[in-house]
DNA sequence: AAGCGTTTGATAGACGCCTATCAGGAATTG
DNA sequence: CAATTCCTGATAGGCGTCTATCAAACGCTT
């Protein structure tokens, strides 16, 4: 049987009520008397039971996810992620709010984090590398929420949690698979961006330049073009980038708008020439890896991060330690062959 | 605020002693009776709380894993992930045993599996596809045991839920790789097996041979080989299958054995030349694939899989449908670059 | 109408923790 | 030494469900 908050009360020779007090910070306890509660919960390997805490607790958990506006379908896909999982969590006594911010502008995503008082017991925030922001995630964790980045990082902040996957990992596997695809070929390979003021599509684009320039000296990789995320922009650079190079046998697509190269593909009928690697599975995408006119998919999937997200945020706020294990989020890769 | 059982009962007009003897079917109530008080659950939308309800529970859960004796890495890594949960587990009420039987007998495991009485209320098994074993799977179902079938599947029998890859997707997958990575060259494609008799395996080499017969007719695939998952086996088989043709230039391993596949690639120094495919991510598998000797691993990951077969029970013996998106298995593909 | 079994109601006591209150004792201050 | 303030103990009530018991109401048989 597992040790109750009776059990230490007795093994501390104090009263549950004490017990309690230090369990909880509900008072001002002696530090001597704290010393021994902590040494009878060590001695009796005590853990409270979440769930009758859960139970028992008056107020509910408050959680905010916020996600940059738009029509990038990766960020749909994430936005109804969490409302899917608020629904879930309402049982759980977790409630969820998101809000939707210009992802572009560190000025206004900042603003909405310090607009964020003190309500919350957490925020998971899809957040620009910037001073600003920086600043604005450590003000948050300084008042005592708890912070996790999502998709992508600010790694010197003091957020408590990156949720979301090694993007510099995911980049090296692009050039990898990239580099096996074309094997024996010659040719330009280019790259597309959306902004490179979001982290996680700089470290792609590193990762996929390491491996490139490294393993796969055939190939020539061209200097980045910026897309804005933005399908009819990314189309635009993609027909460029074809007309200016007619050796380009690979195109790696580092953020989103994938279905505008596809359109520039198809329009200049090279689909099947070129090895097309990008990422995040969408409806869009998911035509295209069936058409043939994408290779290769990868993908991070946005209801694991989400529900990651949620676990952290709780074991923080119950200060319990997380399982790194169960809390990795991998990179999926996806070709016609295994999309679910 | 979510309806409570009191709720309940009150707009059935009814007792909550009632409500609970319809809710977990304690004693005789008369059928008029009972469609009130499921009327009144479904105008309300009343859900059980769980968390309420694991509390005031006096017994536990009880599941049981049965998984195949041996020394096979993915087995024990298997099992290595049953006790780790099971520990996790305790405090969830949730008591889970482990269990290990002969996997290459259909007799012997059918006859654990009769063996289990009325004391579980779930079943995890690794199982063969097997007449004899598919009916004893059967009989647990009939006696109220729910059944989940984990990693390889027994497909007609009354088992609740399969948990694990699509197998068949899997080797299409491994094909697909295989082919691209060998585009342009011409060559020969072994297949080595551990048994046949496990149905995963077989949906393996069938969804290979699906695709690399219709989309790489530059490849010609051997027939296959059985290793019988025993590195020392598998090396004999592999070494006899490099010195028999020395213009193999792809090898897809899907069974147990890695290790000696590997081995004997490297002892015919031809690890550079062979295009190598495998299963599971384990030490030895990591260690070739950094080495180079393997190209690609196709891998599903044990924690996940036995906390869906967990989860998947407990909303079995709960009678709540399970989220299907959360029960996905998915294939992980590592390269050496996105290993974890 | 008495006797019987079947259904139902009412209610108490867990489960382990949270929240709150009140009183009494200890330590500190002047 | 008295007056505070600070710590601690005891205890009640609640969270939503499960489990169990006893009595009352009901329908049916003879």
């Amino acid at each position: 049987m597992r040790a109750t908050i009776e059990d230490v009360a007795v093994k501390a020779g104090v009263s549950v009520a004490t017990v309690d007090r230090v369990l909880n910070g509900r008072a001002a306890v002696r530090p001597l008397t704290v010393e021994r509660v902590e040494q009878a919960i060590r001695q009796l390997n005590y853990q409270p039971d979440r769930l009758a805490a859960r139970l028992a607790r008056a107020r509910e958990y408050r959680f905010c996810f916020v996600l940059p506006e738009g029509t990038n379908a990766f960020m749909i896909a994430l936005a109804d992620a969490v409302r899917e999982e608020a629904r879930r969590m309402t049982q759980e006594k977790i409630a969820i709010d998101l809000r939707h911010t210009d992802v572009f502008s560190a000025e206004t995503l900042a603003n909405s984090l310090d607009q964020i008082g003190t309500v919350y017991d957490g925020v998971a925030v899809v957040a620009l590398d910037h001073p600003r922001v920086r600043e604005a995630i450590n003000a948050l964790t300084d008042r005592g929420v708890a912070v996790v980045t999502l998709v992508s990082d600010v790694p010197n902040s003091r957020r408590q949690h990156y949720v979301g996957i090694d993007n510099a990992s995911a980049g090296r596997t692009a050039a990898s698979l990239m580099g096996r695809y074309l094997s024996g070929r010659q040719g330009k390979v280019g790259l597309i961006a959306g902004s490179l003021s979001l982290r996680d599509q700089v470290e792609r684009q590193f990762g996929f330049e390491q491996v490139m320039l490294h393993e796969y000296p055939n190939l020539s990789l061209l200097p980045v073009r910026e897309g804005r995320d933005d399908g009819a922009i990314v189309e635009r650079v993609a027909a460029q980038l074809l007309s200016d190079h007619p050796d380009l046998i690979g195109i790696y697509n580092v953020g989103a708008g994938s279905r505008g190269i596809a359109a520039a593909l198809e329009a200049a009928g090279r689909q099947r020439d070129v090895v097309f690697i990008t990422h995040e599975l969408t409806d869009d995408t998911r035509h295209a890896l069936i058409g043939g006119t994408i290779d290769i998919i990868i993908n991070q999937d946005a209801g694991h991060e989400v529900r990651s997200a949620i676990r952290v945020l709780m074991s923080k706020a119950d200060k319990v330690p997380i399982v790194d294990s169960m809390e990795r989020i991998r990179i999926d890769i996806y070709l016609r062959d295994n999309i679910p």
